[in-house]
DNA sequence: ATAATTATGATCATTTGTGATTGTTTGTGA
DNA sequence: TCACAAACAATCACAAATGATCATAATTAT
């Protein structure tokens, strides 16, 4: 990885936290403690950020909602770090130039940091994607019209005429509550309807969910196992949801956490 | 292959990539290293790209956005509080519970302030408002779908069929480049593309103008100032501008600096 | 056609960035 | 206050990127 994306990366990360730490930085860009802090040191000196005893922090004012917001903040917890995998992983599918779609929700929001390095075109219904990455990468961002659901974090329109029926991407990117043999699972009405207006927009869907979402099942079917191209989890997962996802024809990634991700876990 | 074709295949690249590598650009144009070092060089003496270990990236600085993004901080300099005086006075048209439709633009951001402390719906196609006021205020935020333009700070879709036709509004709020008898003028072609998307959006249609906007023409014509319900400016407005207003049948709004203002502004 | 000039590719020495190791400083809790 | 752990700085070794040099191929002028 080369120094400026690196950079980018970082900047990225350290807008989002109240101090983001060399661990956590190590982890997501996958180069050592050394590296980080001479980064670290850089931006500091070109006043991109400032360097504080741990890591950094932002050199702009605390910002009130966003992907630091309280929807983030509450799952924010255990999974991190195989989120941050997953994300990664998720990222790695995708070259510079490519068109994508990415939905709203909180590990595909992780996304957001690898993709800083990235040029691409991302069409999406999240307003803190679309802030984060309009303010920290030079991607090109498209953007779902209607209103905006603070709650929630995503943009919909009530109207079937919207413009989301007009952008097509060969892959789409979305999280889920639950994954069972009855397909995707969902429990809020309003983000089963917001997946409902992407889905048929791209050609390959590709599933974020950690392992802990083959255990819970919530009340509304979003879509079957069959429509998946693939899903993304960790390691965790178990053998008899290995097999589920086999029969139902979805190519599985198992994303592996670096030994630093671990450590942040730990 | 000639020095020119590489020159344009590795600018072209460059300006898709967060930074191209030496050997991307070696691949991609199947010539040595040691040549496309000589490229890179001499297109940083050119200022075509600029030079960085390991490749090269565009020289168009990121493009950050935000109310206190590039495109603001330029137009920041002697208005402001003529600005804020005349965006105070558009807000006061308001009451809680009030649908409006607000255009992007610099004065029309510097209502955002006066808006927080409202409870509206409010429809805009400016990124940066629909930040600032989602971040900062309880309105019901609704924007439009389509591209971000980071350069002028507009969402705007290429399509007839986006959501902006299905939303309506008493008020709609705008800025203008230049006002004369013929009618409401901009400079940017994006930006009167936007602004007609809108226009048909509204009953009453209010301009927000400080009195330096009657000196200024620009090349096109978004509309007829029979059109304009209103016209917020300074007081400044010389006479013969008044009349002329007068004659279209244009309300006029001189807003008025507070004490306090002109503070802010010195 | 031949010489001169220029562009290119290859080689090698040098510089720079990175990661690992080690020792020092800082913060925390007994 | 002391002991311990975390964070840090300094150093070294290695790999990648670079610059300089020279030989060769392509182009141009005579």
């Amino acid at each position: 990885m080369h120094e400026n994306e690196r950079h980018r990366i970082i900047l990225s990360f350290v807008e989002e936290k109240p101090v983001a730490t060399v661990s956590e930085l190590v982890a997501l860009t996958e180069s050592s403690e050394a590296t980080i802090r001479r980064d670290i040191a850089t931006l500091h000196m070109q006043k991109k950020l400032r360097r504080v005893r741990g890591g950094a922090e932002s050199i702009n004012p605390p910002q009130f909602v966003g992907l630091a917001g309280r929807t983030y903040s509450v799952n924010e917890g255990i999974n991190v770090s195989k989120k941050r995998a997953i994300a990664n992983a998720a990222v790695q599918l995708c070259d510079d130039g490519d068109a994508i779609i990415i939905n709203g929700g909180t590990t595909t929001s992780q996304m957001v940091h690898p993709l800083a390095a990235k040029r691409m075109q991302i069409f999406t219904n999240s307003f803190p994607i679309a802030e984060h990455l309009l303010n920290h990468s030079k991607n090109t961002i498209m953007l779902s019209g209607g209103i905006i659901y603070r709650e929630q974090n995503i943009i919909l329109s009530p109207f079937e005429n919207d413009v989301t029926r007009n952008f097509y991407a060969k892959r789409m990117f979305m999280g889920a509550q639950g994954i069972c043999a009855q397909g995707l699972m969902e429990a809020d009405p309003l983000i089963i309807q917001a997946e409902e207006k992407l889905i048929n927009q791209s050609e390959e869907l590709i599933v974020l969910a950690d392992s802990s979402k083959f255990k819970t099942r919530s009340s509304l079917i979003l879509c079957a196992l069959e429509r998946i191209t693939t899903i993304i989890t960790d390691d965790s997962i178990r053998d008899e949801d290995r097999t589920m996802l086999e029969d139902a024809g979805v190519d599985l990634i198992v994303a592996k956490e670096t030994a630093q991700m671990q450590q942040v876990a730990g």
